[in-house]
DNA sequence: CGCGGTGATATTGTACACACTACTGTTCAC
DNA sequence: GTGAACAGTAGTGTGTACAATATCACCGCG
């Protein structure tokens, strides 16, 4: 193991001499995990392998191998029986699925809360917002899709029905997933103006607002996508022009 | 099948010198314990050790625990940190949650499966309504049960998303094991007939009318449910009367 | 020159052993 | 007689060794 350089398979995201990280948990190496294909230095198509991850962080594989499990029921990492865990790539095709699976869950979540939110709750939100904000204004992507996620599953979570709230939690890590394939150079992805315009429509208690606001931000995102570049799962006609 | 004690703690399901069931794989013992919790045969809160599982499925933890993992991530079983796994019991508050989640995510499917619905799939869908006469019919409700689940399923897939096919898949099992706690005795809990209905409005392209008819059919099967029968974790309240 | 087969290597799947934690029942002090 | 500390036991968590499987390179044949 040791040194890689660019070889574009497995070894590890970190310096070639580092030291094992002793002392990681299973916790630690799901997050850790995630955290790197969310900042897409796992790229889509990866391979991961558990023998890799284990020298890495000093565990044994056992403990690899539950964490890339948790990270494939979430549809973050695909696993293929024999054959090892790589960095999952969502098609076009699922990228609309989750999209439309959102619209229409958080339609009615954020109706629900509009109708019964408390004053603690949109401080909650604003205090969100703001970060965001400040997120944007130090042009620190990452945490702007991190917070920007974590707004809407904070609504989810106001909601009374936790099912659908995990059930969103799962759609908006594998919509972080997407931006980082997709997202369009250049383009902020969730405009926070949106997410301040969702906190009045829910201040107002107007549900019917809310709802279609949150449709519009949701929809907004996804056609500022890019979806014609695939990056990831390397397709040749991609690669050469297809006649 | 044969004897089994009345025990009412671990040791396993079987006939006590059974032979291990040697050759089984993860899938089988994923699909056995399933199956086992929605035929009430593992009642909810029993304690799942996975060495009894281990002697007695002829395999080894390691394979138990994984099928174990792969229960609890769909809310059949729950994982207790160093306290190991034990039968759901859905509380009354997650049924509901359940409910709903389920109306708002197969109202949207039916009605897009009734827009476009072809020949072919009307036919599975009457062919699975036949087979739930008949298990009516033999009184046999465990079949019945896995039927009218199958019937949602069938339903989801044939609808253009299958990011939220699977999430219904997720709540039909959950609904079963709901059922097969508050189940109030002598009902039929989907009713036949129902089914049939949906059907029709599939076949009529009416997309309203068939997300209506999901929708009361649901509350009806929810309406039909004993929740004050907390079988399952054990309420001291509930077993001597509170004052 | 390409194609299919064969052996070597890398990686995953499974079993097992041991460490650690939670639980049960007992003893002892008050 | 009650409660707390303690020890024994059962059961889970993790590391590791080995077996099964896939991958890759090489070689011979057509």
């Amino acid at each position: 193991m040791a040194k890689r350089s660019q070889q574009s398979k497995v070894t590890l995201v970190d310096k070639p001499k580092s030291k094992p990280r002793k002392g990681a948990t299973e916790e630690t190496v799901y997050t850790s995990i995630y955290d790197a294909v969310m900042d897409h230095r796992l790229p889509p198509g990866i391979k991961l392998t558990e023998s890799a991850f284990s020298d890495f962080f000093g565990v044994s594989r056992t403990v690899i191998r539950k964490a890339l499990f948790r990270l494939s029921q979430q549809s973050i990492v695909e696993l293929r029986p024999n054959r090892g865990a790589v960095v999952a790539s969502p098609t076009p095709k699922e990228t609309h699925a989750v999209f439309d699976a959102r619209r229409l869950v958080e339609r009615e979540l954020i109706a629900q809360v509009a109708a019964t939110a408390q004053k603690k709750q949109i401080e909650q939100l604003r205090h969100l917002a703001e970060q965001e904000s400040t997120a944007k204004e130090k042009g620190d992507s990452r945490a702007l899709v991190r917070l920007s996620g974590d707004f809407h599953i904070l609504i989810a979570e106001f909601s009374k029905n936790p099912v659908l709230a995990a059930f969103l939690g799962s759609l908006v890590s594998r919509t972080s997933l997407i931006i980082a394939l997709y997202e369009a150079p250049g383009v902020a992805m969730c405009s926070n103006h949106d997410h301040r315009e969702l906190i009045e429509k829910i201040e107002d208690h107007d549900p019917e607002a809310a709802a279609v606001a949150m449709v519009e931000h949701l929809t907004e995102i996804e056609d500022r996508l890019d979806l014609s570049t695939s990056r990831g799962s390397l397709d040749l006609n991609q690669v050469f022009g297809s006649a």
